[in-house]
DNA sequence: GGGGTTCGTTGAAATGTTTCATACGGCGTA
DNA sequence: TACGCCGTATGAAACATTTCAACGAACCCC
């Protein structure tokens, strides 16, 4: 403790009666120091509580001990599963790990990127608002690993781990057309949201390929994709005439399936034989939600480690090549699209 | 850019043919430095694409710009939301906030607070395994402001945010006992989670002032404050013996409560006529259950956010007063309790 | 025109660590 | 005995920034 102030390697050194680099060297090198020096200094550390001083080791090593999350949407649980996963591979590589939520707001994020270049971060995942982002390839452009999770970038000048929405969007679809359904709602938005775009996308494309009536895919837009904007979704579906109500819907994410899923009961609709649902994600409480929810399972925490390894290779393999991972949706069937032809 | 090295302030200093020291004041005091020189080096920062590094401002300025907080279980919401109440009060006072997550172990939470201390947080926010673990107090003795979040520490040497639990538990099954119910399951654990312990204790406590007999509050001990936990907790119930099982239950937080739906709902019994559920915490899936969850309601972003304004107070504020604040929490009523005499 | 004041800029010191070339002492070998 | 070697320990330099005393120039007032 000595005089209020904390104490530093060269007080560790005087009360040790050694130099500096001996102190140095004990935290960094232990096999070269003679085991008698090394308890002494080990015991001067503990007498006066010494904390090694993170910013000056960085300094000097130039090089920091952290990665970085920045996440689109802190409320969504899809994310932390991510960022779990991301966590998983920080810890084994002895990293700490950095998070942050834009919460979808561009100039929130480049005020994250900001304080992360200054903090010398040793590489940056991101789910971005927008992967074209000009100021994520200055970011890049200064030498700091970006891997932009859940998303492609275009240019193909990030590392990225993704999954096939548009994959996704056809299996979610394609199931419920399976289950017989022939007049299909699809929920989501903004469509300046990639993720949404493609999802909804595939679920065009297999509508067409199945040869049914355009027209019978009904388009419900949302501003975001929370529960209460799938509740609001859930009222305008009701709304409709009963000629034109859809039997079935595929939410864009699990949120929107969640609040659509409770404003449909509350509504005294049952699911599925009034209303089947597809969600997206496949978040814990899909499974959880009273009428589980059919969704279409992204590999979260598989996401977050394969990005982690991807940073860290590019941090410190010179051979490094970007690639862009690609992982494969996979419909989870659960009772909220439970065959309505049961017995056949 | 140049050279392959990042580019320092000396860099700036030679391309805006000024000194070191002007581009500091740029940085830290541009009033006192003139329009004209002032432009000629934002020039040069632009030009070479200047980042300034945070740890070498911080080894000089022995401060850092960054807040802390450790949370207990990055799976459940409540968390995030605390967590969001924090960021919100530090982007107001300019700092970043570094989220870790200890997973309920208690070495990780050490690991973790090592980590911060060598980073010179100025602030550490902690919802610890427990509260009275020594090496909270080691932090503490080294100067960093510690404040404890959704728990007291019996000491008071911390400030502490917390909410009032046995409260909590009180007028949850208050409530329950208000709509006439008379056997009562309260669900939760484990008990070395001071939480759960203060939740179940109110709870025993006003069974016992509204004259019941003990034996009809009927506890089902649960390994973890889980979704599985919760339907696990479920088909125990449902095995009791008809007489002896509850109309009503009580769960520690709302994880638990939304497995118990689950459970109930599926295996065929109504919510709330064949079984109540009160759950605790009031976190956002709370109201989107298909049957909506009433709950306990925690103010959970300002309880986050008074926690960041006590640790900031601590910071910076030399007459600082430890406190313990203490929340009251309040019954938010849904459908899942709604009173099965609802005619009278 | 000299003394005082203000404004803008400078240069050096200081922060806590790591690294690296160097020094030292003891020991085995020629 | 001289030499080289090995295992340890040392001290100084370097990292990028901030801060602060000091300095020069311009200006104002008697």
């Amino acid at each position: 403790m000595v005089n209020g102030r904390t104490p530093s390697v060269k007080d560790v050194a005087a009360a040790a009666g050694v130099s500096l680099g001996t102190v140095s060297n004990v935290m960094n090198r232990p096999e070269v120091v003679s085991p008698t020096t090394r308890e002494r200094v080990e015991r001067a550390m503990a007498d006066l509580g010494f904390v090694r001083n993170e910013s000056a080791r960085q300094l000097r090593a130039g090089t920091s001990r952290t990665l970085a999350y920045v996440m689109l949407d802190g409320s969504n649980p899809f994310f932390h599963d991510v960022a779990q996963g991301i966590e998983m591979a920080a810890e084994d590589a002895d990293l700490s790990l950095f998070i942050c939520n834009s919460n979808s707001r561009a100039e929130r994020e480049e005020v994250h990127l900001d304080r992360l270049m200054q903090q010398r971060v040793q590489g940056i995942l991101i789910t971005p608002v927008n992967p074209e982002a000009t100021y994520l390839d200055d970011v890049a452009a200064r030498g700091i690993p970006v891997v932009i999770v859940d998303r492609v970038h275009a240019g193909g000048t990030f590392c990225s781990v993704a999954v096939d929405d548009i994959l996704g969007g056809r299996i979610a679809v394609e199931h419920l057309a399976e289950q017989g359904h022939t007049r299909v709602a699809v929920i989501g938005g903004p469509e300046s949201i990639g993720q949404v775009r493609e999802r909804l996308e595939g679920a065009r494309e297999i509508w067409a390929e199945l040869g049914l009536p355009p027209d019978d895919l009904v388009y419900l837009p949302t501003a975001a994709l929370t529960v209460a904007e799938g509740r609001s979704a859930g009222e305008r579906l009701a709304g409709l005439p009963t000629r034109r109500r859809p039997t079935a819907a595929f939410c864009a994410n699990d949120l929107l399936a969640l609040g659509l899923l409770q404003q449909t009961i509350g509504s005294g609709l049952r699911v599925p034989d009034d209303l089947a649902i597809v969600g997206f994600d496949d978040i814990e409480f899909a499974a959880a939600a009273a009428v589980p929810l059919t969704s279409v399972r992204q590999p979260r925490q598989e996401l977050g480690r394969a990005a982690a390894h991807l940073v860290l290779d590019e941090a410190t393999n010179p051979a490094h090549q970007h690639q862009q991972l690609i992982f494969t949706p996979e419909l989870v069937a659960r009772a909220s699209t439970a065959s309505r032809i049961r017995s056949f």
